[in-house]
DNA sequence: CCTTTTTACTAAAACGTTTCAGACTACAAC
DNA sequence: GTTGTAGTCTGAAACGTTTTAGTAAAAAGG
């Protein structure tokens, strides 16, 4: 017998309403028996769910239930590019990990919100999702997905995004962590630093990018990160105008070999390169092997983000660490908050570490 | 001005309704402007919106279209565990990955569903998720949640998963996977294996199983892979009785080094290790390393998942590789394809090969 | 100029629930 | 014998849409 094949059936689809009126009783009283217990005999309340079984209704329907009672029961997930590369991603990943630590405390669904590609945006499924509230992860200020987000005036958290006004906001000092991450690279003894950069904005451009298009990044940690590496250029009496920045237009370990490629081909050639994450970091790091330029003796390489393989390279992976689980969590629970109806948005900066692991180096000159 | 300060407002909550009394027009005719805009003139399609924009309203509320449509416009996904877990696990990520790249073509939501801990079931969620479809990956069989999920007559994806009649499965041979690799270390010489296993059904014991009880595993691909492994012994002479299984009550590096502490001490000691997965395996190699056994001379490993990490290990882990994406994806599609009303379920069955990478060994003894 | 077709719009009935405000009974308390 | 009170159950009105079947006017066809 299949799945469908239970008895009962009477040709249409079970509803509340069927089943109230196959048992002579009001639907009042069936809804009562699934959502207010007390407010029923015990005795009829087993029949009800007696006859339920009968006919195959399988309790109250979600849609039905969420559009009276005005809840969805799931917080949506807005994530900057094609969804699937979310999966991809080893700083999302562990991001979901805490944002679902939360809505699961809370017995709420989390829903994956898909983007569709760039050049063809799509915003349709941010329109429709049946979502009570939205937390919005890294996403370019100017995407459009991002405005159709705001428009849906559900409550909203942002995850490393820029500010908008009245909506708690979850962060990391990534100005701060990557200006002690230049800062450190200086302090050996380096005058000639490069940049591997992510995407800058909306759209990316790729390839080297001027000073001003740094400053007018519309990605939150990108702009911030390349604020703190400049700081840190200029305190040290660097000219940041010579400094090589690269901006990726994803961010993967082949286009981290990509953008070495170019850098380790400029003159004078960077002794340290300072990735904005760890993926982008490996590319680096395997076009430098590829050329027999030994890391970080040749060459130093600094990433972002201490993803769980950073500490396995060989040598290991000097990085900013940052608490990715707890910044899911953060984000899950102050949507959470809002969504109780707590009125104070919270702000939270989460503290983040520069890890060395003995794996940088002086230049060699 | 704060996000929710748009103009407009008029006290109330913005609605269709409320739009079309507005502006003197049916409520149809709204909901056409945005459902059916061959239906109005674009003239007043364009004052629609202008009002709908003055009124602060984001257009047709999913929960309303959704009860009408009948559609919830979202695939629902049930896990194992708890949801959080299947982000710490390097077999589910690209899982979802790839059901990701399906809903995402589909324009659908991703719901992920919460389980809660077992010890304290709670099949609310599932019953309450407002989704078209389930994909139900991996859980035991008698697991209350799989129960609520089949009772909610939706369509189903079964990935994993002991068979249902009338419900399309997704699996990799797990039986065929398992005997190769134990046929592997067979024909090396090996005599004295060992297994560590994965949780063998929804209340895991730990520790030493009885083959009585490995047969009776309500997780499909502990139970397939038990089998796989006892064929090939059985088939070169071994007595599987005597073959430990220790079975762990997590997929984790910690629980594989606990196993490997138990295994590592009977006597005789197995000379080489069948592992479930490759996290169990990391577990099982630490185990050893600590006790100054080499792998792979005084000790064969072997995995399964290859996971990115494996190939990266040293000395690279021997492992089952599986399609974890195009799983995900195929499960997906198939999903999407019974919404859409297509009769024929498909049953897949995807590739899996043996990787050996160079790093197991005949017995030294 | 009359018929047919097209265009632009609407009324009303769903969709499947929950909840508010009773209503009826029974029984205890005064 | 009235008044409470608790315990059960119900009727009807939402909740915010979409859709079907239709009307009236305008355009096209002859």
């Amino acid at each position: 017998m299949g799945v469908n094949g239970g008895s009962g059936g009477e040709g249409q689809k079970a509803t509340l309403k069927r089943v109230a009126r196959e048992l002579g009783v009001s639907p009042s009283t069936v809804s009562n028996a699934y959502n207010r217990p007390d407010q029923l005999s015990p005795d009829l309340r087993e029949r009800v769910f007696e006859t339920a079984r009968q006919l195959g209704y399988p309790g109250p329907d979600p849609l039905g239930r969420g559009l009276r009672r005005r809840r969805a029961g799931a917080i949506g997930v807005l994530y900057t590019d094609r969804l699937s590369y979310a999966f991809a991603d080893p700083a999302a990943v562990p991001f979901l990990e805490g944002v679902s630590e939360a809505t699961e405390e809370a017995g709420l669904g989390l829903l994956l919100i898909p983007g569709a590609p760039r050049d063809k945006r799509d915003t349709s499924a941010v329109r429709e999702a049946a979502v009570d509230g939205l937390i919005v992860f890294c996403m370019a200020e100017e995407d459009p997905l991002l405005t159709a987000a705001l428009e849906r005036r559900l409550p909203v958290v942002l995850v490393e995004q820029p500010p908008v006004e009245g909506l708690p906001a979850i962060v990391i000092d990534d100005e701060g962590a990557s200006r002690e991450a230049a800062e450190h690279l200086i302090e050996l003894g380096h005058e000639k630093l490069a940049v591997v950069s992510i995407e800058l904005s909306y759209r990316p451009e790729g390839g080297f990018v001027s000073v001003q298009r740094q400053r007018s990044a519309t990605y939150r940690p990108s702009q911030a990160r390349l604020a703190g590496y400049e700081s840190a250029a200029e305190a040290a009496g660097l000219d940041w105008e010579q400094t090589p920045v690269y901006e990726c237009v994803e961010n993967s370990v082949e286009q981290g070999r990509n953008a070495a490629r170019r850098l380790l081909d400029t003159d004078p050639r960077p002794t340290a390169i300072l990735c904005m994450s760890d993926l982008l970091a490996t590319g680096v790091i395997e076009e430098a092997a590829k050329r027999d330029l030994s890391v970080p003796e040749d060459l130093s390489v600094v990433g972002f983000d201490d993803v769980p393989d950073a500490a396995r390279m060989k040598p290991p992976l000097p990085t900013v660490s940052q608490p990715h689980i707890e910044k899911g969590q953060r984000a899950g629970r102050a949507l959470i908050s809002l969504l109780s109806g707590e009125p104070a948005p919270q702000n939270y900066l989460l503290p983040t570490q520069l890890v060395i692991r003995g794996s940088t180096a002086p230049p060699s000159s």
